[in-house]
DNA sequence: AGGTGTGAATTAATTCACAGCA
DNA sequence: TGCTGTGAATTAATTCACACCT
């Protein structure tokens, strides 16, 4: 087990290798092996034994890894073995949609929904009802908020974000098209919707006249 | 101009910077520099500059860049500068909010719906009607489409890739929480809320204790 | 003078080969 | 024997220094 610095592509690496475990486990596969972890997450198994070295030693050697056991550590490393609370500014399209969506309560506890637009503001939602902003900070450190998710438009975002931080929440899962300024220890992470359709346009552009036989 | 291969990570910096003349345009700003562009994205001047240099000249030394002409160039080069003509597969939640999400027209022409479920097929939205599964290798060559867009579950995604492929797509925006495997031309990018979550609550869970004195 | 564009130096990430255990 | 875990070698990305142009 290495004490380095782990590459932030390793960690989005160990969010794939949780995926891999996750549709073996569907498939009933209980044993896997660094090889076969490599070939469905498309990288190499040199990759994935030294990806998994940053955080610790989890297979049996001659073995493999146990499909269940090496779910758990993955999650416990990416934390997501406990649920975070959660604050969602912003209810427009993409606000309603995330506040609604099933799966969020597998990660987050939504403790607070948030909006400028006095019409929204008192609208019941299938987890609660959306607050005037002003409540923001109040509801942060009265709820214990540890995360923000901001889904307001661009030019509003790094207005919210330093209210966020000043509120003094852990880190903020970005949905706006910005791109924020927080102090060290207030990770954001963009999920950018329009970022991963450039890249794949970029790709796509690049392929024109390219042929492929199967 | 260099020729060599083009880091992914200047890719997705593009994109970066490209959110930075938006705000500088946003704020009536029409000349920038690598160390303006540099500070608002939060990297170097020195990655700016060579980011930029994998695929031209697009600045006048002792000047720096035109704020329009740096916007326009880089949306050539991230292939934002045409609508792509898209069919968007599975019409669950969140199909249907990007279908019906307003931006979506900024860079997509949609042409086509599509879900297994026959209680969901003849539902309207905003941009068309939703059509089975059955239709889709058609659609693909019929209406042209270029970009696949999966938002099924995870185990349908990739025998959807798979048809997606097959019908002749040449990229695959992919919401869903699955690893696909495609053909070397056929890129996938995977605009995966979970792992951008995974890789928050990763940094979050390390600076536990940690201070900070703004 | 001033800020870009780029080859060279440095640093980081990946690949490899094999030692170490089950 | 077989597959993991890891130091060493290689390759790629970033940083730097400065030549070059306006």
């Amino acid at each position: 087990m290495a004490a380095e610095r782990v590459p932030d592509a390793t960690v989005s690496r160990l969010v794939t290798y949780l995926r891999v475990l996750e549709s073996l486990e569907r498939r009933g596969v209980v044993r896997t092996s660094s090889e076969q972890l490599a070939e469905e997450a498309q990288v190499t198994a040199f990759q994935v034994r030294k990806d998994l070295a940053y955080f610790g030693s989890y297979g049996t050697r001659g073995v493999g890894y146990s499909v269940p056991l090496l779910k758990r550590e993955l999650r416990n490393i990416l934390g997501l073995s406990r649920r975070w609370k959660l604050a969602i500014v912003g209810m427009g399209r993409l606000g309603q949609a995330l506040a609604d969506y099933p799966g969020l309560g597998e990660v987050f506890e939504p403790v607070g929904f948030f909006d400028v637009d006095p019409a929204k503001v008192g609208k019941r939602l299938s987890r609660g009802v959306i607050e005037p902003l002003a409540n923001l900070e109040r509801a942060v450190s009265e709820r214990g908020v540890e995360i923000g998710l901001i889904a307001v438009p661009a030019e509003a975002a790094q207005e919210v974000a330093d209210r966020l931080v000043r509120a003094g929440i852990k880190g903020i899962l970005n949905f706006a098209p910005a791109v924020l300024e927080t102090p060290p220890h207030v990770p954001v992470e963009n999920v950018d919707f329009l970022a991963g359709l450039a890249r794949l346009t970029y790709f796509v552009s690049r392929n024109v006249g390219e042929e492929w036989v199967g």
